[in-house]
DNA sequence: CTAATCAGAATTTGATCATATTTTTGTGGC
DNA sequence: GCCACAAAAATATGATCAAATTCTGATTAG
């Protein structure tokens, strides 16, 4: 295996014509997708040593990308200059179920009335993904998947500015749902899909918005619940 | 005057105590309230170069500053290596508007349940002082003064998520508040603080949410209308 | 003969890194 | 148990390299 997880396009093949991707970018996509699909626990410490000895990368970038992960909620100043993967709090956790059922089901409500048929097979073909992630209880592939059908879908609504505020949501309960599904695995999770997509092909916003607030709502609840329980996260130190 | 508007809290008398403030929290401070007051114009560009001697700061500070102003969408990166005060849109005002109803009408519900009596005399202080802004006609201290009293709001609902939104919400529409107040005087705002903190002292959070919904889409409208018709932007060049 | 366009040079700006300085933390002796 | 010292980590600066925009001037079309 490649092991190292160091970044660069590697040696072999250098894309010519492509725009070269700045090394804060790449860092910075790097450390979100950790964040999000939970490779990073609630509560972990995230040094900037460690991410030059991880990454390879020079330290101006690495603090570029934690200051944006940190605005972005993905992140926690604690105290001093140490900063965290944030924990979840239940107060928190009502904010986040509210954001999502709001901005989400607007968002899916814009992109009905947007939707075109390559959306619908690229959709179609996510969620056929989802499923199968969760017939092979592949928790991993589950969080992906069903992340990337939420944003195709916000990709579609073209609303950039509700879209920063969903993406921001995800980053926040990113790590909290990766604990959650680790410890129930694949079986009970949510998957609405097939009728946001009925929705979606019928043009109808509403129903469409619908569709998604049940599916956001089912999601989120299991992570209260697990959270109110306190089993879920007693591993994690504060 | 002071004149350059560098940083460093001056050669006299140093509090000794004081836990000193790292150089790119105060750029970020800075420029975030450059974006939030409208001392920078929609569409103006940003550079780093320009900051450097503006702040007499590095430019790894700087950078961080920007990189989290731009997560928070006060600025935007403008194709390969501009960064720019975003321009409004009609889509995203409706959306800014939609996101400001919704997450300032539930922090304002927080805030009704634990409001204290020192926090309401705090909040009437405030608003005595939009009211002098507004009879005097001084914008820029209207808008300082009005933001104090939501974000002293934000502060008593407690809840951090809510308040980032809140925040960033703030931050996208300043520069095109500041424009529009720049041509209308201080006579037609919104001032729906009284019902507010009537409501407010009555611990009614369904009437302080209306109260504030009330207050938002107002001072919304009125930049909508401006950005459709197109006269009040018509001097900042794309 | 004027004006517009394009190529190449020069200047400006951004990206990254290496280094110095300050702060925090951890440890051992008193 | 507390203070002092040492090691580690974070902050901040400036130098260096690369890329892009701007500027200039010449050539050509009208």
């Amino acid at each position: 295996m490649e092991g190292t997880g160091k970044l660069g396009q590697g040696s072999e093949h250098n894309d010519e014509n492509a725009p070269r991707v700045p090394v804060h970018q790449q860092v910075y996509a790097q450390l979100r997708e950790a964040v999000l699909f939970g490779e990073l626990a609630p509560g972990q410490a995230v040094t900037i040593q460690g991410l030059i000895e991880r990454t390879g990368a020079g330290m101006t970038p690495i603090r570029e990308a934690i200051r944006r992960l940190t605005s972005e909620g993905a992140l926690e100043f604690r105290g001093n200059r140490r900063v965290v993967v944030p924990m979840l709090t239940a107060d928190a956790i009502d904010d986040l179920i509210f954001l999502r059922e709001t901005v989400e089901s607007r968002l899916a409500a814009h992109a009905a009335e947007k939707i075109t048929a390559p959306d619908i097979t690229a959709l179609e073909k996510i969620d056929a993904q989802v499923d199968e992630a969760i017939t092979r209880g592949d928790v991993s592939a589950y969080l992906r998947q069903n992340f990337a059908f939420h944003a195709k879908l916000y990709a579609v609504a073209n609303a950039p500015i509700l879209m920063d505020v969903a993406n921001s949501v995800w980053l926040r309960f990113g790590p909290s749902m990766r604990v959650v599904c680790g410890r129930m695995g694949t079986q009970n999770l949510p998957d609405n899909h097939k009728t946001a997509l009925d929705a979606l092909k019928a043009k109808d916003a509403e129903a469409t918005a619908n569709a998604m607030r049940e599916d956001v709502v089912q999601g989120m609840e299991q992570i209260r619940e697990a959270l109110l329980d306190g089993t879920a996260f007693s591993d994690t130190i504060d």
